[in-house]
RNA sequence: UCCUCAGUAGCUCAGCUGGUUAGAGCAUCUGACUGUUAAUCAGAGGGUCGUUGGUUCGAGUCCAACCUGAGGAGCCA
C-alpha cells in the first residue's frame, strides 16, 4: 500500500478508506490513542490501538520520538478533538526511540534549550512550522521575482574583492595555517594559495549582480552571505540568506516601491498559504505575551500585524525630515534617548529608528537620502552633494530588514569616492568597467530572508528561524 | 566587543536578611485504566546547587575571577 501523507489523510481522504500513514509519534495516551505527525502539516492524525490484540513489545516501544508505520481504516473520530482518526490494523515500529534520553518531552520547552538540540528541535510544533513558512517564502521570492520577468543569477560564494566594504570577512584558504608561506616581506605569501591570491566568503553579491543588471536589466540573488562581524544580537547571524535584486533604469523611487511590493507579496504569500502554522504561531505569541507585563505587551497580534502592513503604505521619510522629527521628539526633548539628535549628519541608533517606526508612525518607514558621510561608496550621489540615493526600510520589531540605494552610474563620480574611501581602483578594474561600457542608471537593495522569517512567523530571536544558526563561538551541528 | 541579568533534578522553576536531611510541577520507572486530547490516578528513583578560589563556626545563599546562556548596544541584512 502506499503511504498518505497526513497532511491528505486530514484533508481529503474518504471514510472508511484503507490508508498507510508514517510518522513519529507525539505522545500516547491511555494505550490507546497515538498523536503522530510527519511534517506534512503542523496537525497530528489520531491512531487508535486496540492494545489487547496488539504485541506487547509493540505497545512499549509506542514512545514519544519513535517511528512508526501504521495500516487501518480511516474512521469518523468518537472523541471531540480531531474530526478522523485511524482505526490501527497494522502498527510497526520502524525506529525506537528511548524516553530516558530522548530529550522532547509532550510539554513547552525553552527556545535556549531547543537551540541547543538543534538536530532534533524541528520535530516541535514552533519548529516545524517555521520550517514549512520559510520554505513558503523562499518559493514566493523566486515566484515574484520569476512573474516580474527578474532573471536570477548565482554570484560567486567566494570573492576576490574585499572592497565591499559590507563588514568583517571570513577567509578562505587552504594554506596551512600553522607555517604559511611567506613572502620576501615576511608576510603571507597569497601568490601560493589556492586562488593566487587572497580570497573570502562572499559578504554581499551586489556588485557582481549589478554587472548582470547591466546586460539583463532586472535581475536577483538569493544565497547565502558571511559576515565575520562579532555581533551577539537577535537580529545577526555570521551566516545568513539574502535576497538581492538589481534592476537596470530604476531610480531611488522605483526602488522603493519595488521593495514595498516584493515584501507584501511575500506576507500575502504566507497568509494565503500557511494558514495553519501562522495560526499556531499566532497563538504561541499570544500564550508567551500572557506572561508578560501589561506594558510589554504588543498590540497586535502576529496575525493582525501581517494583515497591518498589507493595508498600510510605507511611510517614505526622507533623512533631513527624519532628523526634524526625532529633534523635535519628547524623548530627545526630555533626554530619554541614550544618543541625543542635535544636528544634521548623526547616524541613527536603533533607539531612534524604533521611535519612528513604533511610536511616531506606527507602521513600516523607508528612510532614504541619507548623508554621504554615513553610507557606502557605490551609492548614488544627490545633486545637493550632502546625500546620497540610499534607502533603508525599517520593520516594527526587527528594525532595517531591507537597506538599498541608487547606484552611482557615472564613471568619474565613483571614481573619486572609491578615491574618498581609500579603496584601491585595481581591485575593482571590472566594476569601473561597466561605467565605461554603456553604463546606466540602476537601483538595487538587499533584503535579510531571516529577518523576513523573523516578521513573518513572529520569532523573536534570529537564530531560530534558520535551521543550523552560525554565531560567533557557535557553529554546532 | 561593551553593558545588564541569569546558571539549583532530564525540562521549567521555588529556595527570604547565610543555619538541621535542598523542594514543586512535568518527564522517567513500577502499578491501575478501552474514548484519551500536554490523558488521569497511586507509588518510586533522580542533585558535586555552572567552575575555581575566598570570607565565615557554618555558603545554594556573601565576595572575586572564569565559563556558558539570554536581553540591550555597536556593526548591519
Amino acid at each position: 500500500m502506499k503511504r498518505t501523507k497526513i497532511k491528505f489523510a486530514l484533508a481529503d481522504a474518504t471514510i472508511g478508506e484503507k490508508i498507510l500513514i508514517k510518522g513519529w509519534v507525539r505522545t500516547f495516551r491511555n494505550n490507546q490513542f497515538i498523536a503522530i505527525n510527519d511534517g506534512s502539516t503542523i496537525n497530528n492524525i489520531q491512531a487508535v490501538v486496540d492494545f489487547e490484540s496488539t504485541d506487547e513489545n509493540v505497545i512499549k516501544n509506542i514512545n514519544t520520538g519513535a517511528c512508526l508505520s501504521i495500516e487501518g481504516t480511516l474512521v469518523e473520530s468518537q472523541g471531540k478533538g480531531q474530526r478522523v482518526e485511524v482505526v490501527a490494523d497494522k502498527v510497526e515500529i520502524l525506529g525506537v526511540c528511548d524516553p530516558e534520553v530522548y530529550p522532547l518531552q509532550p510539554k513547552k520547552h525553552s527556545l535556549e534549550f531547543l537551540r541547543e538540540k538543534a538536530h532534533i528541535r524541528v520535530r516541535t510544533n514552533t519548529f516545524s512550522a517555521v520550517y514549512r513558512v520559510r520554505h513558503a517564502m523562499t518559493f514566493a521570492v523566486h515566484e515574484f521575482f520569476n512573474k516580474k520577468g527578474f532573471v536570477n543569477v548565482h554570484t560567486p560564494i567566494i570573492t576576490g574583492s574585499d572592497a565591499e566594504g559590507a563588514g568583517e570577512m571570513f577567509r578562505v584558504t587552504t594554506l596551512d595555517p600553522t607555517q604559511p608561506p611567506l613572502d620576501a616581506a615576511g608576510s603571507v605569501d597569497y601568490k601560493a594559495d589556492f586562488f593566487e591570491k587572497e580570497t573570502n566568503l562572499t559578504v554581499s553579491g551586489q556588485l557582481e549582480g549589478e554587472t548582470a543588471a547591466l546586460a539583463l536589466s532586472e535581475i536577483y540573488t538569493f544565497g547565502p552571505t558571511f559576515r565575520a562581524e562579532n555581533s551577539n544580537t537577535t537580529r545577526h547571524l555570521a551566516e545568513f540568506w539574502m535576497i538581492e535584486p538589481e534592476m537596470a533604469f530604476y531610480d531611488l523611487q522605483d526602488n522603493m516601491d519595488l521593495a514595498q511590493e516584493f515584501l507584501r507579496y511575500l506576507i500575502q504569500y504566507a497568509l494565503d498559504n500557511c494558514q495553519e502554522d501562522l495560526a499556531f504561531l499566532n497563538q504561541r505569541l499570544l500564550d508567551e505575551e500572557k506572561n508578560k507585563p501589561q506594558a510589554e505587551r504588543s498590540e497586535m497580534s502576529l496575525l493582525e500585524k501581517l494583515q497591518f502592513v498589507l493595508d498600510n503604505d510605507f511611510e517614505r521619510v526622507a533623512y533631513t525630515e527624519a532628523i526634524q522629527i526625532l529633534r523635535n521628539s519628547k524623548p530627545n526633548k526630555k533626554k530619554k534617548f541614550k544618543y541625543l539628535i542635535d544636528e544634521w549628519g548623526a547616524d541613527l541608533q536603533s533607539e531612534h529608528e524604533r521611535f519612528l517606526v513604533e511610536k511616531h508612525f506606527k507602521k513600516p518607514v523607508i528612510l532614504y537620502n541619507y548623508p554621504k558621510t554615513i553610507k557606502a561608496f557605490y551609492m548614488r550621489a544627490n545633486d545637493d552633494d550632502k546625500t546620497v540615493g540610499a534607502m533603508d526600510v525599517l520593520f516594527p520589531g526587527i528594525g532595517e530588514i531591507i537597506g538599498g540605494s541608487q547606484r552611482e552610474e557615472r564613471l568619474d563620480v565613483l571614481k573619486e569616492k572609491i578615491a574618498a574611501m581609500g579603496i584601491d581602483e585595481k581591485e575593482v578594474w571590472w566594476y569601473l568597467e561597466t561605467r565605461s561600457f554603456g553604463t546606466a542608471p540602476h537601483s538595487g537593495f538587499g533584503l535579510g530572508f531571516e529577518r523576513m522569517i523573523q516578521f513573518v512567523t513572529g520569532m523573536g530571536n534570529i537564530r531560530d528561524v534558520i535551521p543550523f544558526p552560525r554565531t560567533p563561538g557557535n557553529a554546532e551541528f
